[in-house]
DNA sequence: TCCACGCTATGATATTTATCATAAAATGAC
DNA sequence: GTCATTTTATGATAAATATCATAGCGTGGA
């Protein structure tokens, strides 16, 4: 077996060969499994029995609430060499959010008591993981800081640059969820981000294709993300 | 010197007294510095470089984070034996936010660096410490959400319950902060925070006098809290 | 003590957002 | 392929929220 995991651009390898000695990256590798799935899977749901520890290696997921009358509530998108697993694994028995999948994955699964264990036995590779870790959490609450204090269009333009920017690189992309699906996310009624995106397109900020967007003045959307 | 440096209730303690042994502990307790703050007093704010790791001893401090044009947001609001120091503090150089201080205040501070060293040596009390700042975090997170989906009497309602609550354990309680930080911390205009007040005193909710609250009807505010 | 300033408070109005209604288009199940 | 269901879309209207204006009150500083 490759004592890499044979997967490059592993946001955990760098802990890993910076932690670990040669037989306890081999354990490692050996328990770790991957589990490929498909656009809709779920990954897992709130109220699950912690067991892994999930990594992302690659395709798309969210994570998302159930409240009690059935509003789904999107807590963030995470993709590749994202941690799917947050904080809570820790400190918590059973999840307190759900996963699915947006675009079919990868996702690498170490069982949490073996993660824990190695933890115990190497500060490096724990502080390596609370770095990461934080990191992420800090993403979260900081987006969740952003959507809070803008309106609609400004709601709006902040998700779509965050597809183009930080999800897909690109001012061409396809989007990897409804419109109902960015409600739940930012916070606001369907209706309203169609019309949002309506408006866009009139205003010929965007091309809109079902789901396929093209930035056309991406200063204007900028603008409108910050200052609208 | 007292080895247990003399807090009690202190949430570190425990990791410590399982984690280390008696001259790491010894060297912890030497380097640990108790500062005193008063009301209004800023703890440290958005840029400082990050050198010290910061619980709060006792006391109430706000996280909070200033835009652009001066507008000021609020993260949350801490009370004894939480961290002041959120996950950023091991992956970031520089604060990504600012505390300042609500009621007379104890913070205990202990060099980054020392704090790092120690986490290194010790995969015990790291695992301790990762799962005190993750429930941190998971707390912060959760409130974003509860406070996106709700509407302006929810929200209220809902920061009344937490400082009822939460904070005070008690029906009856001084608000440690105007109307206009709490607009600041749900997302509306001080306006419509201090409109929803004034009806909720009129329904008989609420006795206001000042900034001192007392809760009459516990049941209809959770009702508005959870279905307004 | 007095003054200036921020905080609390309320009303009137404008704007934004949600709700309800309807319908075409797309998607998935059979 | 057909049908049911969801998604996208738009308009009309109602409700919620922000903005602007005004004023009494309280607090801290000169």
């Amino acid at each position: 077996m490759d004592p890499r995991c044979g997967c490059d651009n592993c946001e955990l390898k760098t802990a890993f060969f910076e932690s670990f000695r040669k037989e306890e990256l081999g354990i490692f590798c050996d328990q770790k499994v991957e589990v490929p799935y498909k656009r809709g899977d779920i990954v897992f749901s709130e109220g699950d029995e912690i067991r892994y520890f999930a990594y992302l290696k690659s395709g798309l997921v969210k994570l998302f609430r159930t409240d009690p009358d059935g509003k789904d509530q999107i807590i963030t998108i995470a993709g590749p060499f994202d941690f799917v697993s947050l904080l809570g694994v820790f400190s918590e028995t059973h999840q307190t959010y759900s996963v699915s999948v947006l675009e079919d994955a990868v996702i690498c699964c170490i069982e949490i008591e073996q993660m824990k264990a190695i933890a115990l036995k190497n500060g490096f590779f724990t502080l390596n993981l609370m770095e990461k870790l934080g990191s992420i959490s800090n993403k979260i609450i900081l987006e969740a800081l952003e959507i809070r204090k803008r309106h609609t269009h400004g709601k709006v333009a902040y998700i779509l640059l965050k597809f183009s920017q930080s999800i897909y690189q690109s001012l061409v992309f396809d989007l990897p969820v409804s419109r109902r699906e960015i409600a739940e996310y930012i916070g606001m009624t369907t209706e309203n981000v169609i019309r949002a995106l309506s408006e866009f397109r009139k205003e010929k900020l965007l091309r809109i294709n079902g789901r396929e967007i093209e930035i056309l003045d991406l200063e204007a959307l900028e603008r409108i993300s910050n200052y609208g």
